[in-house]
DNA sequence: CTTGTTTCCGAAATCGCTTTCGGTAGAATA
DNA sequence: TATTCTACCGAAAGCGATTTCGGAAACAAG
């Protein structure tokens, strides 16, 4: 291996100065166009990389963004990290940059965390995933005064970068698909109304509800934490409420899907057949399901490309409210939606 | 937000110069230990904290290691990313190196990555997951004279550093708990022949059977490629082989074991129940099917932290033959293993 | 032809820390 | 007491870039 060539070697073998090269490479307006085209020539011929640390030093940027690991880590939801890694690192290596993945074991641990990466300069930018309706990171961060993009909106997200899939018009769309295969008879099982998002879901429902000229019914709208075994908790209340069971159930994530799937397998129907049902969140774990899952999900590796730029912009200087995005969520579907019969 | 303090705000503060404040922080013999003592304290008390980069610069090491998310994402191995990165991020952390994290969507790519990254002194080592039997990877990073470590040994491993799970052992562990349950009749489900796991495997198998007096049977010994669907239909191979059904089945991913409880299943049979499952990775997804999948794992986490201290270890120059360990899965016991009736 | 202006590049400082090399006190030796 | 060691710290040179400043040509204007 050749030693790698430095900006010193370049401007030697030009017969120029370092900070001549430095600036023709940089496009400084001061320099001719004649010499910054020789110098480009140079520097792609003799493969000349800048050294990062070198520069990082001299500019005082960082270059480079961190992921900090959500704290507790749920088995359930893991999945999501492999791919929304892959799409920010894929931003993140278009522009030379790093990304820098942390883990904490709890906020405050997270919290302290980001203070002692910026305060040793070693990242310009957070990305904060996972996040609550009222997000005690967020305020951190902004105290901080560094830039950063979260991956779903908190309670007041007015002032910050975000990116968030838009889960009212999920539900929505999901609701609408269910009517078009002849349900009408369609129930609800949501989440704590702690979550921000859990609003937005159950919103999108009653409005399609309306829409649909269908009248909210009590019994069939049960409320679940996020957990399997509590979806299936969930849809055995439903089922036990004493009407005739739903054709259908919208679930608030794939987790509660996949439960209340099992409350209904259990008490001898077929679900899928006799009873469909929706998730939300495209988790992988909804493929090998019996029936596999349908659900509403949004590409999360995209969603990691989008995310970077979006919080690079901010880095550089955009205004963090105009960085705001709010995606549509997509139909998956698989086997657990029928008919109706 | 007060500025970081500087080696030089420190070294005013204590009427020293730069130099002699870092050699005293960085335990230079020549330093006297009341001056080391005092700059120490004094260095706590301003909440004085290296800047990595300039310290970088200076010393040429770059306190970060890379991990190259693999090439082609497969959805169902996703949540092991995640907990690895979670330990790997453990271990960086707790001694103030960086994790980088970078994608590459071919192999090509990951390894013009690899130069890359250490020409231009971004990263002091790599993590090298997912790696095939025989893994070019391995041979560029070999030749690059960077270090590194791979999760999982490759055909020749004798000369550079591993972390491994001892799957010979495991699938031995899996038929010994098999027979205690009372099951004579063992079915077995590997994988292609290229992979070096695969073999292991298999020769864990073949060997708990010898220690059992028991004879393989062609019927009930099938092969399947790491997929669900392939389970399956190695599972239907076994069901219509014309002898009488196995009452247990050892597969070579949890994968494949849910895809042959799914072929089960579809005959009308009761998985976990007629036949037995027992599966090898510890998805997460093994917990929510139906039953629930009893396997062997190693916790990634922890695997996690290990291979970053081993890695640092080679890095700091120990051998990296000397850097290589085996561990032992652990039966993860759930629903779909029962006693042989 | 002189005086301003531009244009363009060189020189030098800087980023914050590490590390080598001297040199001066005080301790040890004669 | 004179001399040789040690012990310990200061001074300065990097690391590899960036960026500010100044000045010499080259050009335009008077």
């Amino acid at each position: 291996m050749t030693d790698q060539v430095s900006l010193r070697m370049l401007s030697a073998h030009l017969g120029l100065t370092d900070g001549t090269v430095s600036r023709a490479l940089n496009d400084y307006p001061d320099i001719a166009e004649k010499t910054r085209k020789r110098v480009k020539a140079a520097a792609l011929e003799l493969g000349y990389q800048p050294n990062p640390t070198a520069r990082r030093l001299a500019t005082g940027a960082a270059e480079c963004i961190a992921f900090v690991l959500p704290a507790k880590s749920n088995h359930a939801n893991e999945p999501f990290v492999g791919e929304l890694l892959s799409g920010l690192s894929n931003t993140m290596l278009k522009r030379g940059w790093d990304l820098n993945i942390t883990s904490a074991t709890s906020i405050e641990d997270e919290i302290s965390l980001f203070k002692r990466l910026v305060s040793t300069k070693r990242v310009s930018g957070f990305v904060v995933s996972r996040t609550l309706s009222n997000d005690p990171r967020v305020a951190a961060l902004k105290s901080l005064g560094v830039p950063f993009i979260t991956h779903g909106r908190t309670r007041n997200s007015d002032d910050h970068a975000w990116f968030d899939v838009d889960s009212h018009a999920a539900f929505r769309t999901a609701y609408q698909h269910l009517t078009r295969l002849g349900h009408r008879d369609i129930a609800y099982i949501g989440g704590p109304k702690k979550y921000n998002f859990a609003q937005l879901r159950f919103a999108g429902f009653q409005q399609a509800l309306r829409e649909s000229d269908q009248q909210p019914r009590k019994e069939w709208i049960e409320q679940s934490r996020l957990t399997l075994a509590d979806g299936e908790q969930a849809m055995l209340r439903i089922l036990d409420s004493g009407s005739h069971p739903p054709s259908a159930v919208l679930c608030i994530t794939d987790m509660v899907a996949i439960g209340a799937m099992r409350a209904v397998h259990n008490r001898g129907l077929v679900p899928g057949k006799d009873i469909s049902f929706i998730g939300y969140d495209g988790l992988a774990v909804g493929s090998y399901t019996i029936p596999s899952l349908t659900t509403m999900t949004q590409p999360l590796v995209e969603a990691g490309e989008i995310i970077g730029s979006m919080l690079m912009d901010v880095i550089n200087g955009k205004a963090p409210d105009e960085r705001q995005l709010l995606v549509d969520a997509k139909l998956v579907q698989r086997d657990s939606d029928a008919h109706w019969k």
